[in-house]
DNA sequence: TAGCATGATTATAC
DNA sequence: GTATAATCATGCTA
């Protein structure tokens, strides 16, 4: 017979013990002169009391004199019953909680973002949601997707392990309290239905551990996705060098600043950026240059300086090995940076009247002078013609809300233009 | 810290 | 699908 069934079988032997009597103390003094049964209930009370005053070899040994106690299951029984009354009757009336709310939106949010339940696309439809408004190409996608995917596993990993930690841990907390009733159960009145309820006591606890689990792991991936979402925030300038680079073909090609998909990537490989974010750059820069191309005529002027200079060198150099100067001589399919017609456009104004060159670029034109004197090449670089704005308007791609024809001056035949190919 | 510069995003037109 | 124009958000600098 266990625990439980003789705790319950003792409640139906109440015998002639009054409940009330039982309960009070006073009652139990009084008892004490009443007679034998009243005189062994008063012992079997002191022996209780003072079974936390003794060593644990003593209590022990006392407790089992006490299980031995005839009287032992009558008044066992007596207090169940008056315990089932009181205690029970307070408190029943929490049972049965509704499932919070708040557990319920945690467990939805981790399923939905595939941290929780099985492993399946919802973190990964997430991650290409973030890296499709990122913006990124679809190599950066899916660099961005696997870094996502990577982290998110991350978090699942650890979110499962700890999950099952806390569950472990309530199990055998639980169990450990289960028998620690049930052992007790044999001195002191225990129902059943309080260790359910005392479980069920501990499993609110251990729930409002998962709960700020789930809580923890839902911020982390919330900041995860922003992280992957919010990519502007994160923004960075340009290097010097790939700025210098973008703005030198921007120049160079002024008349028709659309790189193709080839001189994307490359200007791309260049500056070490994205072709994206190259395509982001011209489309940005060609609608800021329109705008206001006054403010933008002296960068203009100092990177057809530069071009022109590079050009001239280039003349220079082909000169000195007694080969015709052949400014375009750039690889089929490649553009050059230095060599396009543009540069020459732009160059030509260097020399005309009514320019103003900075006082900063004055060297440079100086140099370019020189050089283009001393390899002959200045006479066909020099003309009539002003790079100023006014010149600069008359290229097509300042006047039409639609870019030119979809080539590329300096690229190859059959090239495309495909600007902001976000 | 305000103001400007700049990379990225979004809405719209074609 | 691509370009433009507007806008946002952040970085940089005086």
């Amino acid at each position: 017979m266990d625990d439980q069934t003789r705790m319950m079988t003792g409640l139906t032997g109440l015998g002639g013990l009054a409940q009330a009597d039982v309960g009070d103390p006073d009652s139990v003094r009084k008892q004490q002169s009443l007679g034998q049964p009243q005189q062994d209930i008063g012992d079997i009370l002191q022996q209780i009391m003072a079974i936390t005053d003794e060593s644990l070899d003593e209590a022990q040994a006392r407790k089992h004199a006490l299980n031995c106690h005839r009287m032992k299951p009558a008044l066992f029984s007596v207090l169940c019953e008056i315990k089932e009354k009181t205690v029970l009757s307070i408190r029943g009336v929490q049972e049965e909680d509704p499932p919070d709310p708040q557990i319920m939106r945690l467990d939805n949010m981790l399923l939905a973002e595939g941290v929780s339940g099985p492993e399946k696309g919802g973190g990964s439809a997430a991650a290409a949601a973030a890296a499709a408004a990122a913006g990124g190409s679809p190599t950066d996608s899916s660099i961005e997707h696997s870094d996502y995917r990577a982290k998110l596993a991350q978090i699942r990993q650890i979110y499962h392990s700890e999950l099952e930690k806390y569950e472990q841990a309530c199990s055998e907390f639980t169990n450990h309290v289960m028998n620690l009733l049930r052992e007790q159960s044999r001195t002191r009145p225990i129902s059943p239905k309080e260790i359910e309820r005392m479980v069920a006591i501990i499993h609110r606890k251990f729930s409002s551990i998962q709960m700020q689990l789930k809580q923890s792991t839902c911020e982390a991936v919330m900041i995860l996705r922003s992280r992957f979402l919010d990519a502007r925030r994160k923004r960075r300038n340009f290097n010097k060098q790939a700025t210098e680079v973008l703005n030198e073909y921007f120049y160079s090609h002024l008349s028709n600043p659309y790189p193709s998909e080839e001189a994307k990537e490359e200007l791309a490989k260049k500056c070490g950026i994205t072709v994206s974010q190259v395509s982001n750059w011209f489309g940005n820069k060609r609608i800021r240059y329109k705008k206001n191309i006054g403010k933008f005529q002296e960068e203009a002027n100092l990177y057809a300086v530069k071009t022109a200079v590079d050009a001239a060198n280039v003349s220079a150099q082909a000169s000195q090995a007694n080969s015709p100067a052949t400014p375009n001589s750039g690889s089929p399919g490649s553009y050059s940076l230095s060599h396009t017609g543009d540069a020459y456009l732009s160059l030509r104004s260097l020399n005309g009247d009514g320019l103003n060159i900075a006082p900063s670029l004055q060297p440079q034109v100086d140099t370019l002078h020189r050089a283009t004197h001393l390899t002959g090449g200045y006479e066909e670089l020099s003309g009539s013609g002003l790079y100023t704005p006014h010149c600069l308007d008359a290229n097509s791609w300042q006047d039409t809300t639609n870019p030119p024809s979809v080539t590329s001056p300096p690229g190859p035949p059959g090239s495309v233009h495909s600007d902001t190919s976000n």
